[in-house]
DNA sequence: TAGATCATGTAATTTGTTACATGATTCG
DNA sequence: CGAATCATGTAACAAATTACATGATCTA
């Protein structure tokens, strides 16, 4: 049981690597030229993180060494790391997550391929929505009361909030349709293959 | 000049200093409470930044003693404060802000009131469109040549995406009608006033 | 052959998180 | 009167940014 909690960063990169193994710079080229996690692609925080990884036994460094003088370390997913990013995509979204880092949900549902079945890829998805509806409940209680007296471009900066938000419903809900339509009857296989 | 470049959190401090002296605490009810700016609110993040600021001289901190034995800090801006915030709403979204941190435009937005005149904000406006727009352009490119053999998770994930642009895009068109109703003609003052 | 860029990192500094500490005031 | 919460912080730690360093390889 690994119990160690990681960042999102850290997650990212188990996600990463478990695709294919890599070295610090494939994964900085990956995050600089993939509309996909917008993480920091900066060797200071990238390679610290793939020694922390390391460090814990969530990744093995496999030197290749075909150019010597410049030996590349090749970094793929250990067990443990699998069941650590395994744990972490098992995790339902928190309201904590959703105003302070809003991306965490929709990197968990990116990388769930092979690790989630359609069914629990739906529950997750039905209990995004769920957090996403409570919280625009909430601003809309919140602008009802109190943006009357804000001055004109706060109270449309608001606005921005809440379309922000029911923007993600009415994906949510676009992106449930697809996956029933895709797995319209009773199939609930966890469906491991189609990752590539 | 005071040519120091802060962190978006004491950005958005210096800009509710301004709306009205506060104390750490006033600071982090605020942030705790309101759906605008949710930053830290952690105590160990609010009050090490009131003090740099204060090390600035961008606020200068008045002593409340009313309530002897724990003594309130209670910050204001200074007119260097002033002046660095000035300097920083008027600085246009650039694509960097867009992709790291997304809500800085934003709260330089909601905050402009009293520094931009009406057809500064406008221009922010476009500007932040064009931004926006260039972006989607390069993400729905990305889509047309790679996105073909991604697993669905991540297609529909990158539709994501996309759809949070457009709808950054649907809300600055908004914003912009909003704006220019308000003052139909060939009206552009600095427009002090209406705030609070 | 000089400069760009590939490829790999390290170090200093800044920032934020988590957890703790302290004492007053209010509520049941 | 004891517990919650108001109100003010500090300290230890983790993490990210920025800048630097190094050498190979490609390119004009």
């Amino acid at each position: 049981m690994p119990e160690t909690v990681l960042t999102t960063l850290e997650y990212a990169l188990l996600g990463l690597l478990e695709g294919a193994p890599m070295s610090g710079y494939d994964v900085s080229r990956f995050f600089a030229t993939t509309p996909l996690a917008h993480f920091s692609s900066s060797p200071g925080a990238l390679y610290p993180a793939l020694k922390r990884l390391e460090a814990r036994a969530l990744v093995t460094a496999m030197l290749d060494t075909t150019l010597e003088a410049r030996p590349r370390r090749v970094y793929s997913l250990t067990e443990a790391g699998r069941a650590s990013l395994d744990a972490w995509l098992h995790q339902p979204v928190t309201r904590d997550e959703l105003v302070r880092d809003g991306r965490a949900p929709l990197l968990r549902f990116s990388m769930a391929e092979g690790h989630l079945s359609t069914d629990e890829i739906l529950a997750y998805l039905e209990g995004f929505r769920r957090e996403v509806s409570g919280y625009l409940d909430e601003l809309r209680e919140y602008c009802d009361r109190d943006a009357g007296n804000y001055p004109l471009l706060a109270r449309l900066a608001l606005a921005h909030g809440l379309r922000t938000y029911e923007c993600h419903v009415a994906w949510i809900d676009y992106a449930l349709g697809e996956l029933r339509s895709w797995r319209p009857a009773g199939d609930s296989g966890t469906d491991r293959e189609s990752a590539r």
